[in-house]
DNA sequence: TTTTAAATTACAATCGTTTGTGTAGTTAAT
DNA sequence: ATTAACTACACAAACGATTGTAATTTAAAA
């Protein structure tokens, strides 16, 4: 194990002070040109590469920010990371990511490691079983910068970039009222994470405001590609039909589709659907899906650049703001055109 | 910025020295039962949290291990992440997540990130444009493990981790063969990289053992959803309509597969469809696809189990291996049945 | 009681940087 | 010639932990 390049090394090489050495590959103006020039070729020639490690520690500062999220291989939070990831690149900052597996223990570890390896702030997304923020609160007691996304919690501890569920899921049963769907089923989660209480309140707001009965008895819960298979079957034969079925995510109305289209249900005549989240299937099904953009990417990116806002203004460490970030209904060929 | 709890300022509270408290904490034998009880009950209160920079300086290690891949929206690999993650996570070791963005400028950086890090070892698929390894050999040359997976150089200059694309194809095709198809067309990829060489070896092999003609017109330049969507609808006009296809992984034969359907032909009566990849968009499909599984999540743990070996045994290191991970079919509505 | 061993704890160096301060040597101003 | 002001570098102390060794106390053996 070769040890690698240190500013020692090079000091000793030219006999200089390591001091002289840091500071002429960080271009300080009291070190000679001549010294920086010779010092920076060796450097290049022998790959120096500063030792983040120490620096970090001697700067009592950190070029790390770290990352809670319940599921990697979720495509939506792969798309965070992914926006997360372009901002962070260019900040020269390096990204740790952790994954709670939607448990709180696992979560709370999650939390120490990040403040053990002194990360410069935290994003989370919280999981779907933490029903506790003390974990959280002692990042913020810690003094370190701390941004919710996606999954926030109600009470206002950090900085929030929520997704606007509500008006998204308003807009989807909108469209789907406009179309001419009277009797519009709800395919989703009684889960009480906030997504899937708003994307509920969205629905049962839009058939309010457009004067349609709400009615419990097509309100299911069913939030998987797996359990929309098992139930739609049932759903279509019952009495009274329901004319569309709005899906709390994408999967679970390809799950919908699928089925339809075994009972020789046509889509969207006889049934719209219309998903959420605007995932990577809903392009891919026939009839392809209309869906809910969320902006993950975007989510991402405005999430970390709020962190990076709180770590390079420490003292505006009171100051939490919660961002609102819009949604988009993206029409495709499961639902219907609106009637005039 | 409270500073968080250090050490010494444990080491002051009960008027002992720092070295005393760090091996109490460590559960040392040469100190006392009642110091070390009274000093983890003041850390737990007061949540006193190792500095992992500082630990890891002074120890010369790192607990940390880095990955570097292509593309983290990619469902192939935040699998492979998964897995990692799996595996990484109950060794106390922490993910630090690269992303080349298929570029090597990128991914040379990604290197000087992770070795800046001072991680303990590096995990690496490589890009697509990558032409050159000089900064992975750097990463050899500097004593820090190294692991290849499902992209990986063609020579060996470190442990890889590979899945077997060209047995994959042959099994696919092999099988598209055996339910009675005589003219199977490839859509693939003219790139250089190795999976795709490969994919298209297994289908030429299996044409060959089963002593079917060759034919290069058959043979596209097709590995997207949407340049499937394209070119399918001449494919499939053409004088000698294939009556099967077999695509480079699951998205494009999604789109042969919506495309088939618009022009009326049955699948898999008259078209037989294979991917490869085993997506996740292979069940959601209409017929769901056929596929070949790579088992991204068990090539994840794989190549980090390796390289924790690697990284624990550093006499090892230029024990270099090769790992092959068997794909299995999985067979789906999209083709036939076995003809006897 | 003296010696020796064992049990505790303190001291100090170290990991690789960064940074405040000190100090030669040179040049410029008086 | 004397002082002042630079220039270009060296010295040394940190950051928070780890670890070999030394020192102290206590207990046991002679």
């Amino acid at each position: 194990m070769k040890a690698q390049l240190t500013l020692k090394d090079i000091a000793l090489h030219f006999n200089l002070s390591v001091s002289t050495v840091s500071r002429a590959l960080r271009d300080d103006p009291t070190i000679s040109r001549e010294t920086k020039d010779k010092i920076a070729e060796y450097a290049k020639i022998h790959k120096y590469k500063p030792n983040f490690i120490a620096s970090n520690l001697r700067k009592q500062e950190s070029n790390v920010i770290g990352i809670i999220i319940p599921e990697i291989s979720n495509h939506f939070f792969s798309l965070i990371i992914a926006g997360v990831e372009s901002v962070v690149d260019n900040n020269n900052y390096t990204l740790i990511i952790t994954q709670s597996d939607e448990r709180l223990q696992k979560e709370i570890k999650c939390v120490q490691t990040l403040l053990s390896s002194r990360v410069a702030g935290i994003m989370a997304s919280i999981s779907k079983t933490t029903d506790n923020l003390d974990h959280f609160k002692e990042v913020v007691d810690n003094g370190v910068p701390l941004v919710f996304f996606d999954r926030c919690p109600v009470v206002p501890i950090a900085d929030r970039v929520i997704i606007n569920d509500e008006e998204g899921a308003f807009m989807a049963v909108e469209y789907l009222i406009k179309t001419g769907c009277k009797r519009i089923a709800y395919f989703g989660s009684h889960s009480s994470i906030e997504i899937a209480i708003n994307r509920k309140k969205g629905y049962i707001r839009a058939l309010e405001t457009y004067g349609i009965a709400f009615d419990k008895k097509i309100i299911y819960d069913c939030d998987t590609n797996e359990k929309a298979k098992e139930i739609t079957a049932d759903v279509l034969n019952s009495r009274k039909r329901p004319d569309a079925i709005f899906a709390i995510n994408d999967n679970t109305a390809a799950g919908v589709i699928y089925i339809a289209k075994r009972l020789g249900i046509s889509i969207p005549d006889e049934l719209a659907v219309c998903g959420f989240g605007d995932g990577y299937i809903s392009t891919n099904t026939d009839p392809s899906i209309t869906s809910i953009d969320q902006f993950p990417f975007f989510t991402g990116k405005k999430a970390v650049e709020r962190l990076l806002y709180k770590i390079k203004n420490p003292e505006l460490k009171n100051d939490i703001s919660t961002m609102i970030i819009d949604t988009s209904l993206i029409l495709r060929a499961s639902t219907g055109n609106i009637v005039l």
